[in-house]
DNA sequence: CTATGGCATATTGGATCCAATGTCCAAGGC
DNA sequence: GCCTTGGACATTGGATCCAATATGCCATAG
């Protein structure tokens, strides 16, 4: 028998595919942010009952991607840039040791697929892209590692800012700067020096930050942190 | 007009009531592992129909608390020595971050607070309280900070292995070294010294960590971290 | 005796319907 | 004129019903 088999069992039910396309729009900001998830609206688009948009938004909220008050709805979440900050800073703990664990363990092909996103990144003329490119560098270089659950606690965090991670690309230097760095942590990880490209990782992870907090100053808000 | 207002809008919907309680007996071990959760017969039990229920079930699996199968039904998932290792890995990266920024913030109360705590946890003849002891010692410790995202993913971070910290509580000397190590950190809390808070956390939770690999050896499967 | 096919039952996923609550606006009292 | 109040409409939360799938049993053919 050879043919490619499909797992039937791993189909997604209604609600999956309805929480995974808002995930993705919320995430991109194709939705934005405090706009109102009305639950039959989204229904008639995938021509489903409310069921499983109910389910699906109950997921999001778990996410933290929206916030639901009773009888009032849902709307998505947003996030202060002193918020995202704080995001960015759990990163810049977690995403090196995941790139530090990830190293020894990079294919051949791991690499050469990373060399590939890395200048799809660098030449792409679309700033639409970049978010998505951007992400993927990022999502090759941490695939090999084992660290399952610093990976899901890492997407979380990604997803939460990937708002601000986009338009903090497309503002002044952004894009070149992310680029520059991007191949910095590639060459390290060719070269195997888990150590550099966990420095690198970090210091790339804490410059977006700072570039965010400079471009989005806060409402000059109580005490910095 | 003078008597105690309550806000309704903040009375939990159904789903949220099955959600806690789910939760709470998931984490504290009153569902064993692989046991399925039966929509059905959740739904007796809380005297509403299965949508509550599903809605419960669909945000225990986006926490990782359980694992669904599409026709197959709802499982408490259940983590290995290993697994649970990397998330107190994560719980010693985050945590000391956690207080180093709550100590400067600890108000008086806190303290006392936090050390009523303590002492309740270490005078405990109960075992079955322990679990709950130690975590509200924790959170106590934790609630000046204002990182409110590090909580969240520590909080999730304790519910995933709970089970594991209660286990290791009972075994051996766990209960004593982790009052005495309370006590470390919580003196250099009342100091107001807060890297030696965070770096006595930090080896508090390893501690945990390699008590529990000692007392739950892997399966002699491959390569240790 | 084994394996295959066909039922019956159990269980989940989804649709439709009803109840509960929020929102908005117009009518009426001060 | 302004504020309250009542009711129509919109929207969410939950219950009930139906469809799709899995599981177990049994009969039966080989």
């Amino acid at each position: 028998m050879k043919f490619p088999a499909v797992d039937v069992s791993k189909t997604a039910s209604a609600s999956t595919i309805v929480f995974d396309v808002l995930r993705k729009a919320i995430i991109e900001g194709k939705i934005p942010e405090g706009a109102p998830l009305r639950q039959d609206e989204i229904a008639n688009m995938f021509n489903t009952s409310r069921i499983p948009v109910r389910e699906a938004i109950s997921r999001l909220e778990e996410q933290g991607l929206i916030k639901t008050q009773r009888y009032k709805g849902a709307v998505v979440a947003g996030l202060s840039a002193d918020e995202a900050a704080e995001v960015f800073d759990l990163r810049a703990l977690l995403e090196p040791e995941i790139i530090r664990d990830a190293v020894p363990r990079m294919s051949r092909e791991c690499l050469s697929d990373a060399r590939k996103h890395c200048t799809a990144f660098s030449q792409s003329p679309n700033p639409m892209e970049w978010g998505d490119l951007n992400r993927v560098f990022h999502k090759t270089l941490y695939g090999p590692s084992t660290l399952n659950y610093f990976k899901d606690v890492a997407d979380n965090a990604m997803d939460r800012v990937e708002r601000y991670i986009r338009a903090q690309l497309v503002i002044s230097d952004g894009m070149e700067r992310a680029d520059s760095e991007h191949l910095a942590i590639l060459v390290a990880c060719e070269e195997g020096d888990a150590d550099r490209a966990s420095l690198l990782l970090r210091d790339h992870i804490n410059g977006a930050k700072h570039s965010l907090l400079e471009h989005f100053p806060t409402p000059a808000r109580h005490k910095k942190r």
